[in-house]
DNA sequence: GATATTTTTGAATGATCAATCCAGAATCTA
DNA sequence: TAGATTCTGGATTGATCATTCAAAAATATC
């Protein structure tokens, strides 16, 4: 019927994901996601409607990767436990050395966003808890398969480890060093076993 | 020899500090400011030179009063272990029931500023290292004094007890219930002991 | 009380913001 | 190939941004 659309939608996705995750929601104008994505407002406008649909997006495509990192590390594992130190160890040495100081995506954006935004908190929150259920659930196997002891409660250190790990993204946005980041992780496994 | 200031610069400057601790530093603008101080723009850039300087005055006063609250929490104990979990629980509750959901201005300004501006974040970090740098010396007193095990590292536990901080500050941004932050800061502590 | 000096006030500045719009280009159906 | 439809390019919109400025108000010193 017509003619179509000349970008890839992920392409541009990916791009935009990158942006705001480097700026914040804020201090990301529609020029600079107009050069980072290389389409003109209008054609941006057109696909994602406004400034906001597209972070809605984009946190949807974060929120999709990470989430599959963390399935990866936990299939990949003999143990549920091993799982969860293997992810948090990539989750350490991917944050000091692909792009240090950005911390996580997620994490940024409920801290930024938290009281003022209701639809993208919501958002947010929602990807978090199904990262800490994908957590809790790991370590309901582990306690089933005899290596957490019984007398643990999985929801509790769930929510242990996701605190963990936010502070962890803080600890990136800080540059800390891989070593202290490390020395960080062996305390909190520390305490699954 | 001429007209004093009318406004109370330390009342001036804590009201700056709850907006930019509400609406993080991007989406602070002047005219929010304007009517949070009450001062007139000319006022405001005649007492703090710019937004930036503004902004690095609220850091400083919102960090002593954090640094005041660690300190006390410390010197009322009976023993540093007890003075940190006193802390703990009493940053939990603050961030609770005082505002719920607006984390830590240190914190949030890392994240927000992290990579784009070197002023602002060599400040930020400079306040977050002498929190820990407190944490770890009262560490070091516990160990001396036998409450503390003696083949545990002073340096790594502070580490550690300040990504739990950043944790809960993030775990407190996205409106946590007291009890759920208790037991994570119940876990974390128990590697003290 | 006169003068000098500073503060306060609030309008004005140019830049940039998110978002819109439309003319020209492209590609589909028929 | 004709016509309908959609996409692209980029200027434009009104709002808001951080900042400045000049005049009015206030108080210190003399």
């Amino acid at each position: 019927m017509a003619r179509p659309a000349e970008f890839d939608r992920d392409r541009v996705l990916g791009q935009a994901t990158q942006t705001f995750w480097d700026y914040g929601y804020c201090a990301t104008s529609i020029s600079r996601l107009v050069e980072a994505t290389k389409l003109k407002p209008g054609s941006l406008y057109a696909a994602f409607e406004s400034k906001e649909g597209l972070f809605l997006a984009a946190l949807d495509h974060y929120a999709t990767q990470t989430k599959a990192r963390l399935r990866a590390a936990l299939d990949a594992a003999e143990n549920p436990i091993d799982g969860i130190e293997h992810f948090f160890v990539r989750l350490v040495r991917a944050q000091a050395e692909v792009q240090p100081g950005r911390g996580c995506l997620l994490v940024n954006t409920v801290l930024e966003l938290g009281r003022h935004n209701e639809t993208v908190t919501a958002k947010t929150k929602g990807h978090l808890d199904e990262i800490e259920a994908m957590l809790c659930e790991a370590l309901m196997q582990a306690q089933a398969r005899d290596y957490m002891a019984a007398d643990k409660s999985p929801e509790v250190l769930a929510a242990f480890l996701i605190t963990t790990i936010w502070g962890l993204r803080v600890l990136g946005g800080t540059g800390a060093s891989v070593e202290r980041a490390d020395q960080v992780v062996e305390q909190a496994l520390s305490l699954l076993r």
